[in-house]
RNA sequence: GCUGUUGUAGCUCAGGGGUAGAGCACUUCCUUGGUAAGGAAGAGGUCGAGAGUUCAAUUCUCUUCAACAGCUCCA
């Protein structure tokens, strides 16, 4: 019988029979692995243990801990989900039902059947009852002909579809019990190492991610070998959305939103407004630092400004219509964009190379009217601001200033502790270049220009494709909420095409006249988004340089409400922000109060203080700090209540 | 925009065809206190909005608005 030799992720190679599947191999390495293997990968391929391998081959066996484990484990999950859906719901169709992240989906079309908490929880119970059954998962391949036929009977048109798009000689099937997938695997074993199930929501999905067709109920669910894997992965779902930054905004009264006022128009409230300013401080300051100008521009602009920069044909019709005015019928647009004013401001006199590059920058409100299901607390409004600048400068100069900016949205993010971000080339669609403005030539070279300045400063990026803006490619920084949804703060983007459409132009060197290009540029990216995802990353402990109420004087009793006054007034002669509680409650309830607000620090004074001249310095989160004078205090801890440098 | 779920006091939520309830917050009084909720009393709601069914609707039906989850979109 001939052998094939099987390298080991240790470099170890041992040689099976031909045909040796992956349980066999896990066997031979250990009963426990053998127990706890779910998948195998064999030459960069992750594969079900019962394939049989006929080829040397280096593995690896994939048990819970590995991500293709657990994406084995999901996957056939999907595939009990489907057995237990259509056991309860025969002529049932199936969409595709992949595995994800955390859990699994299935697109399934029920036709007009209601599906809500209850039917979940039937097909959940289901589940575990088949589940139970261990039924092992079979493969087999199927030629084109065969895989239509099956689903042409069963009158599955979904799956007919999917089977039209693939090549005959590679198309498998897995069955587990009753059930018949079209699938190109792995699976684990059988369903019985499925032990914990957990069917989450039930949404709408189009079939194939298009507008254009039929809507069909996505089921997201989650499932684990282990009971208690699952009540711990319910748990942290809890306290992830106690970081919620709509939950936390409300509590610690940053901001609000009204029905009258309009949906996705934030309302700043004062502590709120303090956090904002504070973050607007901190952008001004390094701005100044790094050579911009700052501008101001309005509200409103001529129609015939986004006409001018193509916004108003990509954005004009499905947005805020224009704003006529009443004698002439003349047209203005809310600003969705800062960049056209700033091109006029560039344009307000000749430019010379040896002005360049000019950065002008702004804090700019604008308006999109975004969809309605849309909108999401702060990350997805109708009006925001943006610390938005443009740097126009010439075609050499742009690497240099690219880098510059990278360095500034780094700082932000270093400042505030954000280290678990991604940065994403955002390129064109290549399948869809009509979505763009501009020529390849132009467009290539900006791509590399942004991937050559990320590279230099040694950022890790994900290129990814269709993501550009539609005047050119970006470079964005995306950060996860605390319920692991990805959001765009910073960005940096190149533009070849606005200098165009506005004839923005300079004298070189060579008494010519010369376009130069633009960086449109925001390292918060909004204000409003920055804040949520800010909230959401310290879970609405402030670093002392944002938080609202920075300190609270705790006077012991009534007696010591004027001693606490003469020491809030000293503070706020430093620009120390806090309030003197001097309600007549006691002690314990005054801190409990303090504690809930996530105020950074609490002055605790009563007549030993008031004796010595001090205050009692209480951290937030229990930490009893000791007495001083205010000056010691002040040269202890003063300089972490100013912004950070 | 689409599919589904939800909408009761400032907040968190219970209830249910016969014109509403809790805790916290709020107001007043008592209490003058030492590191996460002192005590008592009081006030507070067109039950998201509109229409229909009914003797009677906050409850049932429809429409609409908004929020939530996801899809699509995102200058």
């Amino acid at each position: 019988m001939s052998v094939v030799k099987i390298s080991l992720p240790d470099g170890s190679v041992r040689e099976f029979p031909q045909g040796v599947k992956g349980s066999e191999i896990a066997q031979s390495i250990s009963e426990g692995l053998a127990r706890m293997a779910l998948s195998i990968e064999v030459n960069g391929e992750i594969w079900d243990l019962s394939r049989p391998i006929t080829t040397d081959a280096s593995i690896k066996i994939f048990t819970w801990n590995d991500k293709g484990g657990k994406y084995a484990f999901w996957h056939s999950s999907a595939h009990l989900f489907a057995e237990a859906l259509e056991a309860l719901y025969p002529g049932v169709k199936f969409g595709i039902g992949p595995p994800i992240e955390n859990g699994f989906y299935y697109d399934v079309d029920l036709g007009d059947q209601p599906f809500g908490d209850d039917e979940l929880l039937a097909v959940e119970k289901k589940m575990i009852e088949l589940a139970k059954a261990n039924n092992p998962f079979v493969r087999s391949d199927v030629s084109k002909k065969e895989a239509l036929e099956y689903f042409r009977a069963k009158g599955d048109e979904y799956k007919l579809e999917l089977i039209e798009g693939l090549q005959d000689g590679s198309i498998t099937f897995y069955k587990q019990g009753n059930f018949t997938d079209l699938c190109r695997g792995p699976h684990v074993p059988a369903t019985g190492v499925i032990k914990a199930i957990k069917l989450l929501s039930v949404a709408g999905a189009y079939w194939r991610g298009n507008e254009k067709n039929k809507m069909l109920k996505r089921i997201y669910g989650i499932t684990f070998p282990k009971a208690k894997e699952l009540e711990e992965y319910l748990h942290v779902l809890e306290e992830a959305k106690k970081r919620d930054h709509r939950k936390l905004g409300k509590e610690l009264e940053l901001f609000a939103f009204s029905e009258k006022v309009g949906m996705g128009l934030p309302l700043w409230l004062p502590k709120g407004t303090i956090l904002r300013e504070r973050l607007e401080q901190f952008m001004r300051r390094a701005q100044i630092r790094s050579g911009y100008d700052p501008v101001v521009t309005p509200h409103i602009g001529s129609k015939q400004l986004y006409v001018t920069s193509g916004h108003y044909e990509k954005y004009g019709k499905d947005s805020f219509q224009p704003i006529t005015t009443p004698d002439v019928g003349e047209e203005f647009l809310l600003k969705p964009m800062n960049c056209p004013h700033h091109c006029e401001i560039y344009k307000t006199k000749p430019r010379s190379y040896k002005d360049l590059p000019i950065r002008l920058a702004e804090f700019g409100t604008v308006y999109r009217y975004e969809q309605s299901g849309e909108l999401h607390g702060l990350t997805r409004v109708r009006g925001f601001t943006q610390d938005d600048a443009h740097i126009f400068c010439r075609p050499d100069q742009v690497k240099e200033e690219f880098i510059k900016v990278i360095d500034l949205v780094l700082l932000v993010f270093k400042s505030l502790g954000f280290d678990n971000y991604t940065a994403q080339v955002s390129l064109r669609d290549p399948e869809n270049k009509q979505k763009y403005i501009g020529e390849d030539a132009q467009w290539d070279k900006a791509e590399r220009e942004i991937q050559e300045a990320a590279d230099e400063r040694g950022l890790k990026t994900v290129a990814v494709q269709g993501e550009a803006a539609f005047y050119g490619p970006k470079l964005d920084f995306m950060v996860r909420d605390a319920l692991n949804r990805s959001w765009q703060l910073g960005t940096i983007q190149v533009d070849y095409q606005l200098p165009q459409r506005f004839e923005l132009e300079y004298v070189g060197s060579d008494n010519q006249k010369h376009t130069p290009v633009m960086i449109h540029r925001a390292p918060f990216g909004s204000l409003e988004r920055f804040v949520a995802v800010l909230i959401e990353h310290c879970a609405g402990n402030f670093p002392l340089w944002l938080a609202p109420e920075q300190f609270a004087i705790l006077p012991i009793s009534e007696k010591f409400n004027e001693y606490g006054k003469r020491i809030l007034n000293a503070l706020r002669d430093k620009d120390i922000r806090g309030l003197l509680d001097d309600r007549d409650e006691k002690i314990g309830r005054k801190i409990r109060d303090s504690e809930v607000k996530k105020v950074p620090y609490m002055f605790i004074i009563g007549e030993k203080e008031v004796a010595e001249n001090k205050i009692t310095v209480r951290k937030h989160g229990g930490s009893d700090l000791g007495a001083f004078t205010l000056d010691e205090f002040m040269s202890q801890f003063g300089s972490d209540f100013a912004l950070p440098s």
